[in-house]
DNA sequence: TCGTAATGGTTCTATTTGTAACTAACAAGC
DNA sequence: GCTTGTTAGTTACAAATAGAACCATTACGA
């Protein structure tokens, strides 16, 4: 009889609430500032960091599903964050490629991001949070 | 310029990630065997492992906003999974109590959370996993 | 005790998401 | 060249979510 069973340690559970406290407090730098979803934030930081890509590469790397790419992509192109750009040889794909204005955002946004990372790591020691994040990514399957 | 924000250790990301792989797998489980989704498992599990409560003391322990509260607990009352009791002196409240089939579908569910949390966490040392919990839980205001 | 505020819970609406189906372009075999 | 199969990306429709507005009830204060 699993009466003994323990919320309170089960890993999924600790960290949908983890991951839900961690995302809210940032989620509101994008939401406001530039009315962005979490999606096209994702979107916004792969180009910015990893560079120009196309959506299903954006995708593979950010595991997040094409469709909501292609919407994501859709919204930052109509506020004019980036450019799709054909590729030569292959009609289907269009490399993505952020604007000025969409790096502006990144830039502005990744600020917010650390000084977020900053806060919340405060309280904790340099070797936990190696073994944190050494977990997470092990999760993550990263 | 943010050009060296690592996306790759910015802790909300690794936490989203990690969270969203967790629960995929287990969310098979109560989805495929009774077609509960994920804040039903979530009241579910609480009623079973915390005792009979009201919406809100489930909405306050588990951190979910009352409207996916009230919800879920149609959803389970409708396939008898709880019953609501009234409250002697507050007509407003109503409290929340498993019947067998609810207690059985509980039983059966932690038992593939128990597996599901033992074979996520099987490449992982229990100092890892202290540790891992520990940060989880303080990052979540736990 | 009457009026106002606060609480428990539900419902309504607008977004957001997930899944499947679809179009267009490329690739490979014959 | 055709047929068949893949891949990139979009669209359509159903399901889920968040937030506001909403009842009903209880609590509080003049």
């Amino acid at each position: 009889m699993p009466a003994d069973f323990r919320l309170e340690t089960f890993l999924p559970y600790l960290l949908n609430r983890a991951a839900e406290k961690a995302s809210l407090d940032f989620a509101r730098a994008y939401r406001d500032r530039y009315g962005m979803l979490r999606t096209e934030w994702r979107v916004l930081v792969h180009l910015g960091r990893f560079g120009d890509m196309t959506a299903s590469q954006i995708g593979a790397r950010a595991g997040i599903h094409k469709t909501k790419i292609s919407r994501a992509v859709a919204a930052l192109e109509q506020r004019r964050f980036l450019r799709r750009l054909n590729v030569e040889d292959d009609r289907r794909r269009a490399m993505l490629s952020l604007t000025p204005a969409g790096r502006d955002a990144h830039d502005d946004l990744t600020r917010a991001a650390a000084a977020h990372d900053a806060a919340m790591t405060e309280g904790f020691t340099a070797a936990e949070l190696d073994t944190l994040r050494d977990c997470l990514r092990r999760i993550a399957g990263l």
